[in-house]
DNA sequence: ATGAAAGCGCTAACAT
DNA sequence: ATGTTAGCGCTTTCAT
């Protein structure tokens, strides 16, 4: 059996209150007792029961994050920023992986509900709020959606401020004189959609027409990114009016096209400029160094976890919050005139 | 507040045993009460308190895990195994990330040993076994050591079989006929050591020397491994007699010495067979394709989840236990004469 | 088939 | 400065 209060206490011919002062820091104690108590707990290696504690106080110092998968950078980048903040505020973080599956998802709320965490975070996979909204009786737990916000919930929510994504990358091709610009786009998602608005929204700002042929839809998914990202490019070279500018949902698509456009003999930056998305350092290291736009997972970690602190501590302001955060432009040498 | 089982048990003027008894599926309750209490549980969204539950049947149905980061792929896969493995068994599996700091994950394994976690599975970065030693009490929690084993510990331990790694590849190498293979080595570690054991090994079963100067050590670590790559072949390039056969530690920086390779105008694999290892899915389909060592990292969760299901069955049985998991080749362009 | 009592390990509130 | 009492929500055991 493991190492209770009881057992120290009966050591030290103490009550077992006097131990749990000691641990939980209170100042009624004398310096002496003190010093003995912690010797003893060091000693026996005890380990407080967050059960039993969690039981009689109703908190555990704890917080749950639910992700999609954990093998993602950015998703992790997420993660990282919440651990920062709110462990700086004595919480631990305990990370549960839907992978990829809303109903997964859905078991893992319950499973760290049930774990008694004290808040939640969500990167979701729900396309509506239907589930949160049937468990009122949970709203003791406040819950962060993360990046994503399925439709209709009125929680806290901290996203990215996605059609500035677009319009970053468009900009800043459009502003260094490309005149057709490209743009392989994401998925018909929300997402997709927001920074596909996004780029348009810039051409226009430049005088430029997004021309319809220069949008390269996403294509097949069985391919992975990178070699969408090469075929985009041999449609856009097999046609009549080549662009001077290519913008890509993600880093891995923009690689893809890169590796393409130089294999086809296009110099870069000088003949076409390319941009990504993600600002993944791996792929922004290689090659050509690849100007990307920085979306900022660890701010929106760290905002994410700042929400939930507020939430935790004012049990009485429910006031559904929002807060998108701004991308980045990484400036690299595949948008930037060899110096 | 939230329901709880005397909520609905008054709801329904029964006693809340009764109701604990259908949440558990005991079949000494009427089909009617039965269905009248599941009912109403889903009504309200019940949600069992596992302090609770836990405090009084001493187990959580969870499992922990602690790795050095979230971000990595193979930690991912070793994640994704050990969930299949135990979430098969009705374990929830949650995860904590050291963030790459051997105290954090002290840190982290009081917090899921207090969280009562069942089992905990450790990616450690301890040197030394001197943490887990020192808390015997803690036996009660068994611990699955996974990749990494800190010198001295009994515990349970899957690994990989590392030697097997090196020779893998560069025994592949060397039946395709390459006469002069280089091997960009790791750090200077215990796995670093083994796999270069491999290389020299394999070299030798086949006649042939693992020259110093084809082996060139990890450098600067300032850089990334990409970049490492690079200047690694510069190296292997500028001096006379270049290598007809390259292995890398990582697949980054093979992709990274391929890159370096083509550049000077080397064809691969015609002029130059390279192999890296990891089996990165990203990393080997981008332009050549990367012949690859998997390290079966799924497989390797696979087990570890399975070793600690055991561990929970049969609380006698702590005989140590040990399994090395073996490496497999994935033979791609970048070591195949094109067809 | 249903329920009452006791207690898991801890702490809030109140003695001493 | 130290200790006593009661109870958090659940389940084990034993009655009914």
């Amino acid at each position: 059996m493991r190492v209770r209060l009881k057992d120290i206490a009966a050591d030290l011919n103490l009550s077992k209150m006097t131990i749990s002062k000691v641990l939980r820091g209170q100042t009624d104690i004398s310096e002496a007792t003190k010093a003995r108590v912690l010797k003893r707990v060091k000693e026996l290696n005890y380990i407080p029961n967050l059960s039993a504690s969690s039981l009689r106080t109703g908190e555990t110092k704890t917080m749950g994050l639910i992700l999609p998968s954990i093998g993602k950078r950015w998703l992790a980048e997420i993660a990282a920023g919440i651990n920062r903040t709110v462990s700086a505020a004595g919480y631990s973080l305990i990370v549960c992986s839907s992978e990829e599956d809303a109903e997964s998802e859905q078991r893992q709320v319950e499973i760290l509900v049930s774990l008694q965490a004290d808040a939640l975070f969500i990167v979701s996979l729900q396309e509506t709020s239907a589930f949160f909204d049937q468990m009122p009786k949970m709203r003791t737990t406040p819950i962060v959606f993360v990046s994503h916000m399925p439709a209709g919930t009125v929680e806290s929510y901290v996203g990215v401020h996605e059609e500035l994504v677009g319009w970053i990358a468009a900009d800043h091709l459009a502003k260094s004189g490309c005149k057709r610009i490209a743009y392989l786009r994401g998925p018909r998602t929300a997402v997709g959609d927001l920074r596909a608005n996004g780029y348009r929204r810039a051409l226009n700002e430049s005088g430029l027409v997004a021309h319809s042929d220069l949008v390269i839809e996403t294509m097949s998914f069985d391919k992975d990114e990178y070699t969408r990202g090469r075929e985009a490019m041999e449609r856009l070279l097999s046609r009549r009016g080549r662009p001077d500018g290519v913008i890509a949902y993600t880093d891995l698509m923009a690689v893809g096209a890169m590796d393409e456009a130089s294999r086809r003999g296009v110099r870069i930056p000088e003949e076409m400029r390319f941009a990504g998305c993600g600002d993944d350092a791996l792929l922004c290291q290689m090659r050509i160094p690849l100007t990307s736009v920085d979306i900022g997972e660890h701010d929106l970690g760290q905002r994410a976890g700042r929400m939930a602190l507020r939430a935790i501590g004012n049990s009485k302001d429910k006031g559904a919050q929002r807060v998108l955060v701004k991308p980045r432009l990484e400036r690299r040498t595949s948008s930037e005139k060899a110096r």
